[in-house]
RNA sequence: CGGGGUGUAGUAUAGUGGUAGUACGUGUGCUUUGGGAGCAUAUAGUCGCGGUUCGAUUCCGCGCACCCCGACCA
């Protein structure tokens, strides 16, 4: 991507109806473009990095045997009436269609994908099974706040299993957990992310959030150290140890929700009759989990916990390029450089523009792909170009054709 | 939904009951070139509707929008 090309710029300034961090670097630095309050659309540079989020988020469910579907939007309200939901979810946005008929903006999708699987699982040889989506979920936030970590609009990946008993859901649900872990890893969130024990449904005590500890979160976790998982604020009342090892020494944090994982039970299946035959040939009532994800929230979160003075930071996997690509005046030599990087599969964006070099460099940390390469006249006249990292002070000068290999080595 | 705040050019901001100013941006020309550069010139604005007034961007009322706190929630 030649920076030349692209249709949206930096801002020199903060907007001012922003106080969210996240999103004030966010519109300034042209990922997002806000519409409303909680409304943003993702620009062709936030769309990366989401995508790029989504792509860690598939690869690690995919891997854990969920199958990813696409379910609508627009959900018919008998769907919801099912389940009491209709009347009982504050939070779903509610809207008549031209045929005089009620519907919801889909804010969760049990209500759809517990009849969907149960078209086509009837018995226990059908189970354990996991469906997925990644999709636009609606929620009628009375505030919407805080960028992109509420929105009225967000996405979120949505896996349920479904599974014959009570000891298979609790094998998965250690799965899924793992794979949880996993995805925060590679978003560079591990080290601050505590499983989270949280009030759970009609089924089980607890449910599990998935908490990053950052000072613009609206929970307060209540860490254990020694266990490396903490304890929601919402219940510590009636659990004020840690659930592991009973250590009352908790430290509490400020953190945001960053998945959350159910186990549903029947609340689902029994209301739709969504039963199997067993070995037997007796009918049961098939046993559900479910692992919210949301990879919008979690770009918020991203930036909250990395971001400087100049701008974004992205770690490698979720960054929008690899390598930002800065010729100061040197077009020439560098357009041959972005061909060869190109051809090595590398991710660069090109600023190409007829512009001073300030104004290059800081928008480069502005836009905080990790690797800076420099090519002045300055640079070339020792045939190299200059690297540097976006997390660090230190450049180093690499020889033209060591380029490549500086990463491929 | 309760409470508070704010609406002036694309962005950020001054100011005023009597022709609305600055900076950046954008256009043009020239200069400059390793941390948002300089000169010249042009471009562009008072959230909406009512009211008071000779005259309202300013005062009043009602809307609408956005932000913050709370409640609620991934």
């Amino acid at each position: 991507m030649r920076l030349s090309q692209l249709f949206t710029r930096t801002l020199k300034e903060n907007p001012k109806d922003e106080t969210s961090l996240n999103a004030q670097i966010l519109m300034r630095a042209g990922f997002i473009d806000k519409i409303g309050a909680g409304i943003y659309t993702f620009l062709p540079l936030g769309l990366r990095v989401h995508n790029n989020i989504c792509r860690v988020i598939r690869e690690e469910i995919d891997a854990i045997g969920g199958q990813e579907i696409l379910m609508p939007a627009l959900t018919p309200k008998e769907y919801w009436q099912i389940t009491g939901r209709w009347e009982n979810f504050d939070a779903l946005f509610r809207l008549k269609g031209g045929d005089n008929r009620d519907y919801a903006l889909g804010a969760t999708h049990e209500e759809i994908v517990t009849p969907t699987v149960q078209r086509h699982v009837f018995s226990y040889k059908d189970l354990s099974t996991a469906v997925y989506q990644i999709q636009t979920k609606f929620r009628n936030e009375l505030r919407s706040k805080a960028g992109l970590l509420r929105g009225r609009e967000f996405s979120m990946k949505d896996l349920y299993s479904f599974h014959t008993d009570q000891k298979t859901l609790d094998a998965y649900y250690e799965i899924a957990q793992k794979a949880y872990f996993k995805i925060y890893e590679r978003l560079g969130l591990l080290d601050i992310t505590f499983l989270t024990y949280a009030s759970g449904g009609a089924f089980s005590k607890y449910s599990h959030e998935f908490q990053t500890v950052c000072d613009a979160g609206e929970d307060t976790i209540h860490i254990c150290d020694k266990c490396k998982v903490a304890v929601n604020q919402e219940i510590i009342e009636e659990q004020s140890a840690c659930p592991l090892c009973g250590n009352v020494e908790l430290r509490a944090e400020k953190a945001i929700e960053v998945g959350n994982i159910f186990k549903l039970g029947t609340r689902f299946s029994e209301p739709f009759g969504f039963n199997y035959l067993d070995e037997s040939g007796t009918e049961k009532p098939v046993i559900m989990g479910c692992y919210g994800m949301g990879p919008s929230r979690i770009m918020g979160t991203i930036v909250e916990i990395s971001h400087d003075d100049g701008g974004l930071i992205w770690p490698e996997e979720v960054a929008p390029f690899k390598v930002h690509l800065v010729s100061l005046r040197q077009n020439e030599a560098t357009d041959l450089l972005y061909d060869r990087l190109q051809k090595a599969k590398i991710e660069v964006i090109y600023d190409d523009r007829d512009l001073g070099a300030g104004e290059k460099l800081v928008s480069a940390d502005l836009m905080g792909c990790p690797y800076r390469v420099v090519v002045s006249a300055k640079t070339l006249a020792e045939g190299s170009v200059e690297i540097k990292k976006r997390t660090s002070q230190e450049v180093e000068l690499v020889k033209l054709g060591e380029l490549i290999n500086y990463w491929t080595k």
